[in-house]
DNA sequence: CTTTGAGTGTCGAGTCCTCGACAGTCTGCC
DNA sequence: GGCAGACTGTCGAGGACTCGACACTCAAAG
């Protein structure tokens, strides 16, 4: 088991749910609900990464929220039946389990347990986000560059990371050309190596060294609010060894 | 009753929260609650704005929401005890009711009203923020100053708004002679009037125009997920008449 | 093996905003 | 009345990022 909300019930209420709970193979692009579409399945990565997009008028879509395995997209519609707010697309291949929104919503209203795990991930979603819009005011492309690389290595299997530069500028909300050059420059100062569509991660340290506060301070949030994960497979270099 | 949420609840529910409520003056620039901080009360404000801050390391703070009327401060502390994640700060002069803690979560506990407003509150505020992310990184500080005199002016009393223009450099995290630029160009516009810690909103329409489309985007939201006001005060030009 | 298209590197003009500095002006307080 | 402090206006150099353009390279499909 390897999604930490799902890890963290209790075997009796995870029992329960297990039966409905289905596997979903991640394909790079998919997109799983569009703003407005009504929340009828939740989604509880194992590895890989969906990126929460909020759409401007001019077609625009940038990220608000990454969501992997310490969390759920959708989980809020186990409170009631609700409407995305976000798009959620998936950014590269993994593995996830997917619920029926109705029989988790059953299974909240039975589970204390779950609520307060939809509740803390509410609550650690919420700060999240809070964080992203003083980063996007405040912090320049780099720093959010490094941030967002790091947040994807937490979540994904492995040192490399598919995704394009034209995609990464969307992410950020930038000019292709700016990510081209940010890159460079990191690549430069041995941090990642760049090569068609893949980004190998060469050094987390010269990244955490680069990236804006705003990473360390996610991390540390769904950490107090999530009970811990089973094993943490990357550790931020200024944590205890 | 001027509160959109307490005016939502139903008049049994109400009567039971009541005799709870106490008057609270908002004077300007007063911290209600620092990230961290145990939220012991939440505040209903009647007419005011209070701002959500994010707080950087570097002791920069930012807006990551305003709440006014048609909100709370505090208000996931109903589902339970809770921790503040961002700065409380009263913008302007105003009244609002102030509610303990642990009386609104019985409360909570008693009336699936109150539970389902608490709900469309939270997702109201998780969509302004949303906003609120992509706003900060694609949109020029001129559209995000028009957006946030225009949602200022929705929960205030009056045309006239008393900030400084320091303050709102903050707000919006650019440099106070970014904001003086922008606040010279709108007076040449004749959409406001600049005095002193004073701004007069002249021309709405010019406003709304200059404004991104995030003013009207969240505004819709709320009109969405809340029961709408009794009266609304001040309305989009583009609106019905 | 060749073609096609996606992905990347680069260039340069232009814009928006930063950042520090300083002068001027208004308000409230003594 | 006058002083102190808060607030605003302005300047200018510089940096970060935009935006359009184009050439190049790699990978996959036929």
């Amino acid at each position: 088991m390897q999604n930490r909300l799902l890890a963290a019930l209790p075997p009796g209420d995870f029992a329960r749910l297990s039966p409905h709970l289905v596997p979903f193979e991640l394909e790079r692009g998919r997109t799983l609900h569009e703003p407005g579409d009504r929340i009828d399945h939740v989604y509880f990565p194992l590895v890989g990464v969906i990126s929460l997009m909020a759409l401007m008028e001019n077609g625009a879509a940038i990220e608000s929220a990454m969501i992997g395995p310490e969390g759920a997209v959708g989980l809020p519609a186990a409170i009631r039946q609700r409407t995305a707010i976000s798009r959620a697309v998936v950014q590269g291949k993994g593995r996830a389990l997917r619920l029926s929104a109705t029989v988790l919503h059953e299974a909240w209203t039975a589970s204390p347990a779950l609520r307060d795990l939809v509740d803390a991930h509410g609550e650690g979603l919420y700060a999240n986000v809070t964080q992203s819009v003083a980063c996007n005011a405040l912090h320049s492309v780099e720093e959010r560059f490094c941030r967002w690389i790091l947040s994807c290595h937490d979540r994904v299997e492995g040192d490399t990371l598919a995704l394009t530069q034209e995609y990464l500028a969307d992410i950020l909300g930038v000019q292709r050309t700016t990510v081209t050059a940010v890159a460079r420059s990191l690549q430069d100062k041995g941090a990642i190596r760049y090569r068609r569509g893949l980004v190998d991660i060469i050094d987390r340290a010269v990244l955490e060294a680069a990236a804006c506060e705003c990473y360390g301070v996610v991390r540390r949030t769904y950490d107090r609010l999530l009970p811990a994960a089973q094993r943490q497979v990357k550790s931020e270099t200024s944590a205890e060894p």
